[in-house]
RNA sequence: GCGGGAGUGGCGGAAUGGUAUACGCGUCGGUCUCAAAAACCGAUGCCCGCAAGGGCUUGAGGGUUCGAGUCCCUCCUCCCGCACCA
């Protein structure tokens, strides 16, 4: 024994006084994680306890998904954070009689691996391996559920040969294709940088300012899928994302319109202008082209021209962050042509400005300086005329200060004066304008199509072929993979480093045999990971990209689960793929991920937890002093899943505390001699917190409220300790709650609850048992704790059998001194009742 | 600028319009100990009061209501996303 020394007596507890019997001075004996954690997870593997199950129809499937991680280094506790979560989710569903499939895979291609070889001059593929070997064995030790069976890794040839089969289809559908395209380059390194590694319009690494470079470029043509992707019908998916996604795609209807324009050289032309105010046409006083606009040589008169051609070298050079400011003050020069606005035959300038973006709309606009902003502030910089078109009391202003772009009526407009702006006015216009033969309603987009090749190294090779005579020419499938070669000088130089590789190069071509050259450049790493959750369903298939039975079983995933940086580039990525690949006749759903939940981000010294910034904080310490369960449980009680927060390690005390009361509770009372089954209203009141209890674990782990879960389960062993130094502690009710707490407990600290389902004389195990249901009727008291208020302040509480009536309520109340007190002798001009609950007198 | 989210004890956080501060950390007091740690027991929003008790309190200010952290209006602060998108 453990020096356990007993004391009685009494202590008060609500108005009545219990016998008591506690333990003093007694260190509790504690168990060894060590000790139990490792052999538990190794039985569980050799029993292959969590495997998901091939078309089981017995049983509903859930497929719940992580996104896996960058092979960038250790785990860190924001990955625990991350997957602890999701793990908890996926051993309740089990428990619930579900199939899970619950996977895990590693994308491992992509620049850190890269950047990491260039700096320690070791092969990418080496350091990812070392990689996936130190984060497998973390994962292990956290006792995670993954099914490391079905691991997929996106740089081992046999999955990057499906994504280049992928990109095969894709291609022959039409839905990737070449095109000469602005990039983002560093001049200081001498590279082409992917979007993600350009922050503020900065190069990631070297903080240089990125400009834009004209190459041939792959693309997908995520652009024909706009307006579908702008639907998320039947999708439980965060409302911030889909509006994130939805600002992404940019859906604008407006007007396309020609305007028409002398060329320089005689003759005439038509320029092409996008813009979502067709009521404002009236009011056009200047035209503006973006600098990259093929028709500024054109239009440009002879003595406008050098000044014209030094503005537009400018602006081709200069870097984003000076391009897009919005601070900048707008510049831009006059090109001495003009068009001819057709509503009123006026002719107006046409200016070159670099506020216009050539990949927007068509690359031209109608300014109309008095409703747009932007174009207000250049006419005030450049003296150009503001005409007035829209009034709000429908006559004209005496000065504008500003552009006004609120509502109003027409004025200045012919014979459109008088109809209500933005509504009637662009309906009427448009159809004038249709009916003339000078433009068309349309749709912009501000998404453009997904720029896919990569200058780089460590990625899947593009299969195209270049012959002289063909073309390009898709690599035959059976040719496939085409291998990534393992010697390659992998240092920036601002060529593709495969382009250095001869034998990679040189090929000949499938259609005649002749000498051809390989694509040399690499896909996104976005391309493989718009996949991989379909590899996860028949992930050892050597001959195809997937087992068509085995998606269709498994897919779509049930529920995704990841951080929210993601919520647009690799969400929507996914989304195209499967409509795609749906195109091709290859799916037959619509969409990858029914439902999606975010975790919140773990932060630590003032930033989110990487490598590169060297503010990372690895697990493992903890769970060598704490052991996996008691850090687990810590993860989702340290923060609600959905909001993360700081890293704080203090607070491990409590859930390790925890864990020692639960493992005292198993051990010191059972085996006991339970008393037989009766009806005391301990034994009652034990099964009404034992059922609340499972109620509010269910409802919070179904929400993906973890840390209440964690609470919860925290209360029900306060109450069961408590219950465990009376008379109710020796009772069948006592022995369940104690059976419940563990189960409840399973998906949290699984070693444990393990450990001590046995010790409590249970077969093994835990996790082949049902959660364990609850029943409304046994959480409903018997008393409940009236609150009275009197002029809304709470002066006193009382208690009262449940279903008493409201006239015996007011009358016990009425009768209290504390009432009549605070009454001071004025009769209640009002009462109200609020059933089991509250008592609200006005006086 | 536009869009989204959030402001609650010393800290992390909890609260279907109905007892604000659950659960935990920390702190303080106690038990045990030569001592300390651990463990256990208890207290712990703020102010006044010996006490009984009273008053105040969810970023600020208004409103609706018998009753507001929660709903409405005005404002402040912070975080995230997009950002000259015509």
């Amino acid at each position: 024994m453990h020096g356990m020394q007993e004391v009685t007596g009494s202590i008060p507890v609500g108005s009545t006084t219990l016998p008591l019997s506690f333990e003093l001075n007694m260190a509790r004996p504690t168990y060894d994680p060590a000790e139990i954690e490792p052999r538990w997870q190794q039985r569980w593997a050799d029993d292959a306890l969590h495997r998901a199950v091939d078309f089981d129809q017995s049983r509903p499937k859930w497929y719940a998904l992580v996104m896996f991680p960058y092979t960038s280094g250790d785990l860190h506790v924001g990955h625990w954070f991350a997957y602890t979560g999701p793990d908890v989710h996926a051993r309740y569903k089990r428990m619930k009689g579900f199939n899970v499939l619950f996977p895990f895979g590693f994308d491992a291609f992509g620049l850190p691996a890269e950047n990491a070889a260039i700096k320690d001059g070791i092969h990418p593929s080496t350091y990812t391996s070392a990689n996936i070997e130190r984060m497998l064995s973390q994962l292990r030790t956290l006792g995670s559920v993954f099914e490391f069976d079905r691991q997929v890794v996106t740089s081992d040839p046999q999955y990057y040969r499906w994504t280049q089969w992928i990109f095969l289809q894709l291609y022959r559908k039409g839905l990737a294709y070449r095109a000469s395209a602005p990039v983002n380059w560093c001049p200081k390194d001498q590279t082409v940088l992917a979007n993600e590694q350009v922050i503020d319009g900065r190069c990631e690494r070297c903080d240089t300012p990125v400009i834009k470079k004209e190459l041939e470029q792959w693309f997908f043509k995520i652009t024909s899928y706009a307006e579908e992707l702008l639907k998320f019908d039947g999708l439980d998916w965060p409302e911030k994302v889909v509006t994130m996604q939805t600002n992404w795609i940019g859906r604008s209807e407006g007007l396309e319109m020609d305007f028409p324009v002398a060329l320089r050289a005689g003759g005439e032309e038509k320029l092409r202008i996008f813009t979502t105010r067709p009521d404002t046409l009236f009011g056009v006083t200047f035209m503006v082209l973006a600098p990259e606009h093929p028709l500024v040589p054109q239009v440009t008169s002879d003595d406008r021209r050098s000044e014209v051609d030094t503005y537009v070298a400018t602006a081709r050079n200069a870097s984003d962050i000076d391009r897009q400011s919005t601070e900048r003050e707008k510049t831009g020069v006059f090109t001495g042509g003009y068009a001819t606005n057709p509503m009123n035959g006026e002719r107006v300038p046409i200016w070159v400005a670099d506020y216009v973006l050539m990949t927007y709309g068509t690359g031209a606009i109608m300014a109309v300086p008095a409703h747009d902003e932007r174009d207000f502030e250049f006419a005030r910089r450049y003296g150009l005329e503001i005409r007035e078109v829209i009034s709000p009391t429908g006559e004209p202003s005496s000065e504008l200060t500003e552009a006004y772009t609120g509502e109003g009526s027409l004025i200045n407009s012919g014979r459109f004066n008088g109809l209500v702006a933005r509504s009637e006015g662009i309906q009427e216009i448009i159809d004038f304008v249709k009916s003339q033969g000078w433009g068309e309603a349309t749709v912009a987009y501000r998404l453009r199509d997904w720029l896919l090749s990569r200058q780089r190294y460590w990625g899947a090779p593009i299969p195209m072929i270049y012959c002289p005579d063909h073309g390009a020419v898709p690599v035959p499938e059976d040719q496939l993979p085409v291998m990534l070669p393992e010697q390659a000088e992998f240092r920036p130089t601002g060529d593709s480093p495969l382009a250095a590789v001869r034998e990679f190069v040189e090929t000949t071509c499938p259609e005649c045999g002749g000498p051809a050259r390989r694509e040399t450049d690499t896909m996104d790493t976005f391309v493989d990971s718009s996949w991989y959750y379909l590899r996860y369903a028949s992930p050892q298939k050597a001959d195809r990209a997937w087992d068509a039975e085995a998606v269709k079983f498994w897919l779509p995933v049930d529920q995704y689960m990841g951080g929210v940086e993601h919520a647009i580039l690799h969400l929507l990525y996914s989304r195209f793929f499967i409509k795609g690949l749906r195109d091709c006749g290859l799916l037959q759903f619509d969409e990858p991920f029914l439902r999606l939940r975010n975790q919140g981000m773990i932060t630590y010294g003032g930033g989110k937890m990487s490598k590169s910034k060297g503010n990372v904080k690895a697990p493992d310490e903890m769970v060598r002093s704490h052991g996996a369960d008691a850090v687990r449980l810590y993860m989702l009680f340290i923060a609600p899943w959905s909001d993360g927060g700081m890293w704080n390690e203090e607070g491990i005390d409590g859930t390790r505390r925890f864990l020692t009361g639960v493992h005292y509770l198993a051990t010191q009372t059972y085996p006991g001699d339970a008393a037989d089954e009766g009806e005391s209203n301990e034994e009652r009141e034990l099964l009404r917190l034992t059922h609340r209890a499972i109620k509010s674990c269910t409802e919070d782990i179904e929400n993906f409220k973890l840390n209440t879960y964690v609470s919860s389960l925290m209360k029900l062993r306060n109450a069961l300790q408590d219950a465990s130094r009376t008379a109710a502690g020796r009772t069948m009710a006592y022995r369940r709650a104690i059976d419940v707490l563990l189960l409840l407990l399973a998906p949290a600290a699984p070693h444990l609850a393990e450990e001590m389902w046995l010790a409590t004389g249970h077969p093994y195990s835990i996790h082949q048992q049902h959660w364990p249901a609850y029943d409304e009727g046994l959480i409903a008291a018997e008393e409940f704790e009236l609150v009275v208020q009197v002029n809304g302040k709470v002066r006193d509480r009382m208690m009262l059998p449940v279903g008493v009536d409201e006239d015996r309520v007011r009358q016990a109340v009425l009768a209290r001194p504390r009432v009549a007190e605070f009454l001071d002798g004025k009769s209640p001009r009002k009462i109200i009742y609020i059933e089991g609950k509250i008592l609200s007198i006005v006086a």
